[in-house]
DNA sequence: TGGAGTATCTTTCCAGTGACAAGATCATAT
DNA sequence: ATATGATCTTGTCACTGGAAAGATACTCCA
């Protein structure tokens, strides 16, 4: 296998996929998302998406471990800015939106195989950087689950709708004023 | 009621039909439900559930006003057991592990149509509870939805297998010791 | 250079699904 | 008792996911 392998009837069929499946979950939401469907947005017949993944829960497997990668990502960005805890809850914010079909699906393990290693890989990965530090006391560790929750819950419930309009129109905003109700743990920066 | 072998007219099929989408629900998920699958369970046609909720989504939007419904009846029982404010949460933490099926649903409104009459009435009645008074600063409003996206956010992380299993077996407890990360409101017992 | 072998994609088929139209059956008011 | 409406079934259709088998284009090696 050279490294610059050129599919032939495609560039990069699997790629091109897997940006269809995103597109779709974007329109019709996951459960909405027919494999038939993103196959037709790639040009292409239904077969070969399952070729490249399988079947439809693979498909959604791989959507999901681009979507934790996608996510590590930002979180290593953000931690590199040393804008402090809250700063990071806010990039978490800001990637549930900017990738909502990845986010939709990465949190819904009934949607694909849970067990998939390029998913649990990805997942992770991502865990270590939202827990912080593996020898931390069960405190230390509640109050790391703590800032996630808060973001998490706050940008699932915004996603959907549940958020009262009072409070503006910029997730970001709300988010920082949501999350300062949290206490800051110790020895961490605000 | 004579004890007929099997009545044309169930005695209350919408019911049954409603108990067995939960429960399939419960086993599939609520993007692995059929409309199909929900009728063989109830014993009927498909066509006998399309009668009763319109289509998929009619029926996926019963179950979530259901679900509003009960957690407003969950929320309304835990305020007058008048144990203050981290057991309102731990009250909707134990409603969404109890009622799974539904909250999975309530909280996907692509999969109903989220202006159903039914799910409206409900879903601000539960609005109203989770928020408190109208007459709230940004502030204390921002507090609400705070302690809100905490639990839910816990909650939903707890359902899909993303909390560490270092912190014990009982949501309720991690719960109680996740949210006690929270500032208490001003005016609020914890 | 020219096959052989492999990766990629298509064609074809099947059972299951949601929706609709039309028909059958039951309940109830008058 | 019967007309009327509510409730449920039958039959049909287009769409879906998946499997089997074939076609096509590339790669490798003699």
């Amino acid at each position: 296998m050279s490294p610059s392998r050129r599919p032939y009837h495609h560039a990069d069929l699997r790629a091109a996929l897997l940006a269809a499946a995103v597109a779709t979950i974007e329109d019709n939401g996951a459960a909405g998302m027919s494999v038939r469907e993103v196959a037709r947005r790639a040009g292409v017949t239904h077969t070969a998406a399952t070729y490249h993944f399988g079947d439809r829960a693979g498909l959604l497997a791989a959507v999901a471990a681009e979507g934790y990668a996608l996510l590590a990502e930002a979180l290593v960005a953000a931690s590199q800015e040393q804008r402090g805890f809250l700063e990071m809850g806010v990039a978490y914010v800001r990637f549930a939106i900017a990738h909502r079909a990845h986010f939709e699906v990465m949190y819904q393990p009934r949607l694909y195989d849970p067990d998939d290693r390029a998913v649990q890989a990805a997942k992770q990965e991502t865990a270590a950087l939202l827990y912080g530090s593996r020898n931390a006391t069960n405190e230390q560790l509640a109050a790391g689950v703590a800032a996630w929750a808060i973001v998490h819950g706050f940008v699932t419930l915004w996603l959907n709708d549940n958020i009262p309009s009072r409070l503006g129109d910029d997730p970001e905003d709300i988010a920082r004023a949501v999350a300062s109700n949290l206490r800051v743990p110790r020895g961490r920066r605000a």
